[in-house]
DNA sequence: TCCGAGCCACTTTTT
DNA sequence: GTGGCTCGGA
């Protein structure tokens, strides 16, 4: 995007604000500084990497080395990107409005592929499918083939297309794994239909906007050149979450001139089950031969046990390239771990001291709890409602994925282009129109045997008698309707035309007659409108849309975070609450059944990450037994524990906490250390006698204690029966290692880890 | 077309 | 334990 020359002349910053590198210590300058050839700035957590990506930035304006659109700076979130913006906005005022190639991946990209659709075969006009849309077309797609969906989920088939799009493997280059298996072998095929189905439509998904980059810049290259003539200038933030695709776009936007700055640390890669490759920071010098490394270990976040707890937990990962953060900050609280009874008891001592917290003088929003799951959270919902602790769940469900926002962006969609016939789909019988699932199918086959969109498909068969009047009567209407839309589209602003449409096809009525939650889906619509008011037209909003799928709002009131450990990278808080530390929670057992040590580095990566967001306090819990999808569980304390370097924690007493012993060969020294058992008779693997679970547990159901992991082989045999506490009785069909295939009588084949199933 | 029973699955999640 | 989805009957 070509953009006039900023406000502000270049060549007047150095003079206006020459303070560019005050308050930088000398690794940081000395990133800002190395402006020419390939850089990689290993930043561990807190050590001031968006500074150092902003100051580079108006380092490389001031000096006059590239005008604002010359520099591409891609980001993973469109928070990330606004944030940087911001802050260069801060150091170099307007000039930093031109950077019109500041952006997220897939925004950068989308804007290459719009210019330049024809070469890969699509219209720029093309739309941008989420995830709601993938699914609903790879489910049309299995369903015509006769595929079984209850056994082939669409999203588990969604799953592996995204997977092989992360690789940057079209269809004909996908080789036979897992997902080529789907269905009988027919993965490949299928992906080859869907990817058909999405030219027909004009449509890209996620994947495909870095993909058909890929295709672009590979097979044309004058386009290629062109760009490398724009972008003199890449950086790179979060380098450690690039998946293949993104590392190869990388590559090939790079001129020769190699001026690429990427940012990352290895130590938070937590990305990896969604394609993002630690080898790609890992490998970073060999890939670009004579690379500086800088490396940003001065931490201006954590106090020292934190951050010696953190560094601790962290080295017993093998696959990193090392780094040993410091901190002026001498002294503070060491890191706590509480061992409690259950998880009522944990929500309970978790919500207790935010309130002493807050006594003392800190704010609610101060205050962050981490989970590893999203399931972890209810607990401690309850508790807060229960004591009137403001609270914000950070993540969660997001606006634009809410059935009334998606039904009326559909609208708006079709509005905006005939040709989207999954926005067709969605809303043409919502509200009831009385055109069922037949018309729409007939609707649907007609378009495709005519080879043209739905909407002409309608406007053809309605001067027939194909359809019963029944239908024909709805669609006349429909089409009506719609024709006037598309007027008004031309003279009133988005939001006053969402509007009408949602009056005029009784959509407000429909959600009115809802009592339950009609009012949170009008007053959702209602914000939705707000939100277009800042777009300029139609075309601008959807774009947006389709790529910025969160919506600034703000919490107002001061609340305590409650998020995901994923949720949580790139924050930072006074008090952080990790609870669940616990074999099975955290690590997550079915990270490690899937991925083995690979999964189980980035778990502890995870807990790294958790860590070092505490600035002055961190304190873990785990529990004794926990219930897990209605079942009472006895549980064992996180391995981590046991990582985290004794002289920097604290293990809190007044535990309810008897261990369970003995979970490793060797003894876990909290067994030991600090803790007042409350029950007398020690519970041991097999056996809680001692233990009064009655209190805790439904009558009805049965107690059957999962058996704890243990490192020893159970050497079982080919064969051989086994019981597992999820998914019941099996034959052992294969083994590796410690890892087995077990055919199971209720739920077929599964990988499971010996130590979770017993002879039976 | 709507509603209730039964069945299943159930980690993390941006764009 | 729970929510989401499908299927079958009214």
């Amino acid at each position: 995007m070509e953009t006039s020359p900023p406000a502000t002349r270049i060549s007047d910053l150095a003079a206006a604000r020459p303070d560019f590198f005050r308050g930088l210590n000398p690794e940081q300058e000395a990133a800002v500084r190395a402006t020419q050839g390939p850089v990689l700035v290993l930043a561990g957590a807190g050590t001031g990497k968006t500074r150092v990506l902003t100051t580079r930035i108006a380092h490389i304006l001031a000096q006059g080395l590239a005008r604002p659109w010359e520099i591409l700076c891609v980001t993973f979130t469109n928070k990330a990107a606004r944030e940087m913006r911001e802050r260069t906005v801060a150091l170099v005022g307007a000039a930093a409005e031109g950077l019109s190639n500041l952006g997220t991946f897939h925004s950068i990209a989308a804007q290459i592929l719009r210019r330049n659709a024809e070469l890969v075969g699509l219209k720029s006009s093309f739309t941008i499918l989420d995830d709601d849309d993938q699914t609903r077309l790879i489910k049309a797609i299995l369903e015509a083939e006769n595929v079984d969906t209850k056994k082939w989920t669409p999203k588990s088939f969604a799953w592996h297309i995204d997977q092989w799009k992360n690789k940057g493997l079209t269809p004909d280059r996908v080789k036979n794994d897992e997902g080529a298996a789907f269905a009988g072998g027919r993965g490949v095929k299928f992906y080859q239909m869907y990817q058909d189905r999405l030219r027909i439509l004009n449509a890209c998904d996620f994947g495909d906007l870095l993909l058909h980059n890929l295709e672009l810049l590979t097979k044309h290259p004058d386009v290629l050149e062109r760009y490398h003539q724009r972008f003199r200038y890449v950086l790179v933030d979060e380098y450690q979450d690039t998946n293949v695709a993104q590392y190869l776009w990388l590559r090939l936007l790079t001129n020769a001139d190699r001026n690429l700055c990427c940012v990352g640390d290895d130590d938070q890669s937590i990305y990896g089950w969604r394609g993002a490759e630690v080898d790609n920071i890992l490998k970073f010098e060999r890939d670009y031969p004579g690379a500086k490394v800088i490396r940003l270990e001065r931490n201006y976040r954590s106090t020292q046990h934190i951050l010696a707890a953190a560094s601790g937990l962290i080295k017993a990962n093998a696959a990193r390239l090392g780094k040993t953060l410091f901190t002026e900050q001498a002294g503070g609280d060491m890191v706590r771990v509480q061992g409690l009874w259950d998880g009522a008891a944990e929500a309970q001592f978790v919500a207790e001291d935010i309130e002493r917290q807050k006594k003392a003088g800190r704010k609610w929003s101060d205050m962050a709890i981490l989970v590893r799951a999203s399931f972890q959270m209810r607990a401690f919902e309850e508790r807060f409602v229960m004591l009137q602790i403001p609270y914000t769940v950070v993540g969660g469900p997001r606006f634009f994925e809410r059935a009334e926002i998606r039904d009326a962006l559909a609208y708006l969609r079709l509005i905006q282009s005939e040709d989207d016939d999954l926005a067709f789909e969605r809303i043409i019988n919502v509200p009831k129109r009385g055109i069922g699932d037949a018309t729409v199918q007939k609707l649907l086959q007609s378009a495709r045997l005519a080879g043209v969109s739905v909407m002409t498909a309608v406007r053809d068969l309605i001067e027939t008698d194909e359809l019963p009047g029944r239908a024909k009567t709805p669609l006349i209407g429909f089409l009506r309707d719609y024709d006037r839309w598309r007027e008004q589209a031309k003279q009133v602003a988005a939001d006053e035309l969402i509007d009408r449409v949602l009056t005029d096809t009784g959509y407000y009525d429909m959600q009115r007659a809802d009592k339950t939650s009609g009012q949170t889906r009008i007053d959702n619509l209602k914000e939705l409108g707000d939100s277009m008011q800042a777009f300029d037209n139609l075309e601008a909003f959807l774009e947006h849309v389709s790529l910025v799928m969160d919506l600034e709002r703000d919490n107002g009131a001061s609340s305590v975070r409650l998020m995901t450990l994923h949720a949580a990278k790139g924050l930072e808080f006074p008090v952080v609450y990790l609870p669940g530390w616990e074999e099975g929670i955290f690590p997550s057992q079915r990270s490690i059944d899937e991925n083995g040590l690979r999964a189980l580095e980035e778990e502890r990566r995870l807990a790294y990450v958790g860590l070092t967001r505490a600035r002055q306090e961190a304190r873990i819990s785990f529990v004794a037994n926990r219930q897990v999808y209605g079942r009472w569980t006895s549980q064992i304390p996180s391995r981590f524990v046991d990582e985290l370097p004794m002289e920097n924690v604290e293990a809190a007493s007044q535990t309810g906490y008897q261990s369970s012993g003995g979970w490793q060969s060797q003894e876990s020294r909290w067994d030991r250390a600090g803790y007042e058992p409350n029950y007398t008779k020690r519970a041991t693997d097999n056996d809680l006698s001692g233990v009064d679970m009655s209190r805790l547990r439904p009558k009805s159901a049965p107690h059957r204690p999962s058996a704890p992991p243990k490192p020893s082989a159970k050497n079982f045999k080919l064969g051989e029966r086994v019981f597992h506490i999820k998914f019941g009785y099996g034959i052992i069909t294969e083994m590796e290692g410690n890892k087995l295939v077990v055919n199971f009588e209720t739920s077929g084949d599964k990988k499971v880890i010996d130590s979770f199933v017993e002879r039976a």
